[in-house]
DNA sequence: TGTTTATACAAGTTTACACTTATATAATTT
DNA sequence: AAATTATATAAGTGTAAACTTGTATAAACA
């Protein structure tokens, strides 16, 4: 499944959202998404899946619970990808300006 | 269809990058599109239609001719999206620096 | 040790969507 | 006017994926 397969759903954008603000356990993940999405817990458990086997998290085991954490690598790429698109809404700046603003990677790091 | 959905295609998208560098025919693009990836032109026809549809693209009429166009406001929004995650991998920076290297739309414009 | 808790996995179902071929529509050319 | 070109639409098909219920596994607790 291709990165933006992966944001196409919007529980798993939901749960990358929760992801962002810090590590969390599964079970609280599934809490969550169970308020907001009224759906069960292996629904849950697959999209977590998904985004472990897509690259887009990380899990940690701790005795039975599992913590799940962001790996940011793909949504910068998905970022990178925006670049060629960004002339239509940003500003024109100089070169230098854009380059220590945006933290481009100019040597690949 | 929701934004990262139309994304989720590699068609759609390559036709998005065509549109990037400017107004394109549809045959045009149909020729492209069919060069890197096999399809028929009405399978063609119907990721444009998708574009129209979802509002990433807009089309111009001239005689028999459908001249496509970028919207880019629904890329716009995936980027700003993508703002919750930037501190994974941009460098962090003074509030005035990103403020004007990003053009944010601090008055929504 | 038996029950509960935390989580994943398996199997089955439904639905969406990316195609195909065939056809429609409208403008253009001969 | 007939044939061709440019494009879209219709109808049908196969596949993927988002669920469900049910079960497995392993740790925790009583």
């Amino acid at each position: 499944m291709n990165a933006f397969d992966v944001l196409g759903d919007p529980v798993r954008r939901r749960i990358l959202e929760l992801l962002a603000e810090g590590e969390r356990r599964s079970g609280d993940i599934v809490e969550d998404i169970q308020q907001e999405f009224g759906i069960t817990q292996a629904a849950v458990s697959q999209h977590l899946r998904v985004l472990r086997d897509s690259g887009f998290a990380n899990v940690k085991i701790d005795k039975q619970r599992r913590i799940y954490s962001l790996d940011a690598r793909l949504l910068q790429e998905v970022d990178d990808w925006l670049d060629r698109f960004r002339s239509f809404w940003e500003p024109k700046l100089g070169a230098l300006e854009t380059e220590i603003a945006r933290g481009k990677k100019t040597r690949k790091d």
